[in-house]
DNA sequence: TATATACTTGACTAATTTACTCGGGTTTGA
DNA sequence: TCAAACCCGAGTAAATTAGTCAAGTATATA
């Protein structure tokens, strides 16, 4: 299976529309500065993200994303899946058996993996991970230092 | 996580020798052959799986792998941490948190994630992949392949 | 004791995948 | 009209994985 950067970075930011989304659209500028995730790279994940139908984009000024549905109805493994197309951790990945004479040794094994993975991904909603006290904790830290930045980046114009 | 060609050849290879080495020490070569894996990766993982202490070797002619443990023993997951190091999912993998600021949004969400997978791999044994029937099949399969292509080297060789 | 078998080791390279950047768009609110 | 934001695809750098190679050592057996 691959669970990358790339997935986690996913829902990470995912997580931090689910939390932000309330006073409007979240603009990627802000999820990379709060989540220190590349402005560049989060423009390709949500490419991703909204052709899966996970987001709905707002273009202009004061534009951004917002979830598409009820953070309750995201689960983690449908991020995963809308950036990183599988999760299946089989060698064949469902398409001809890895030795020609069928199906190697452990191919069952390796099913059964998967779908245990799969599940406890598709087990886990956003929803959850919002109501999760340590999420909710990091959050709140995270706003106070973005309002400390802006407040610096306010006065250092000023001056 | 990683869960790669590298660890499930691992385990296939761990696999064959469990289930030949009731006639004797198991060599590489044996091995490459049913398996189809390069005798020099085999060579590699065997290093670190004798290093786990999963296998033990027998040199010179006739020599091979043991297990070292009853196969009932041994779990997928020791075999694939023997040549992985870590099945952990986490981005900052135990040691400093992601971000400067600590822990980042998701960190338990991947630490659960992670013990979810080890104790999924830890939960089944070479044994009992060995009593597995389709195992059982393709195992059977293999040998008379195998037996065939002897005969074929055996007949060449005379003529 | 000669020889072939088979393990042992470590360095090295090739291939693949992942992560990330860049340079241009287009849309739209103020 | 301007700037904020999304949109898109090509391209590259970094990291990881997979696999090779060469030069050993140990040992059973003839
Ligand atoms: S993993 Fe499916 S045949 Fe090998
Ligand atoms: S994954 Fe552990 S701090 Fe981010």
């Amino acid at each position: 299976m691959k669970l990358t950067s790339k997935g986690r970075y996913a829902v990470t930011a995912m997580l931090d529309v689910a939390l932000h989304q309330n006073v409007g659209p979240v603009c990627l500028a802000d999820i990379s500065e709060r989540q220190r995730i590349s402005l560049s790279y989060l423009e390709q994940l949500f490419s991703k993200l909204r052709k899966a139908k996970l987001v709905n984009s707002v273009r202009g000024p004061g534009g951004g994303y917002r979830l598409a549905i009820a953070a309750v109805d995201i689960s983690i493994g449908a991020v995963i899946i809308a950036v990183n197309d599988s999760v299946i951790a089989t060698q064949c990945k469902g398409e001809k058996p890895c030795t020609p004479s069928g199906r190697c040794l452990t191919h069952s094994l390796w099913n059964d993996f998967s779908k245990k993975m799969q599940d406890f991904l598709d087990s886990v909603s956003l929803g959850e991970l919002m109501a999760n006290s340590e999420v909710i904790a990091i959050s709140k830290k995270q706003n106070m230092v973005q309002g400390l930045q802006n407040d610096i980046l306010h006065t250092n114009q000023l001056g």
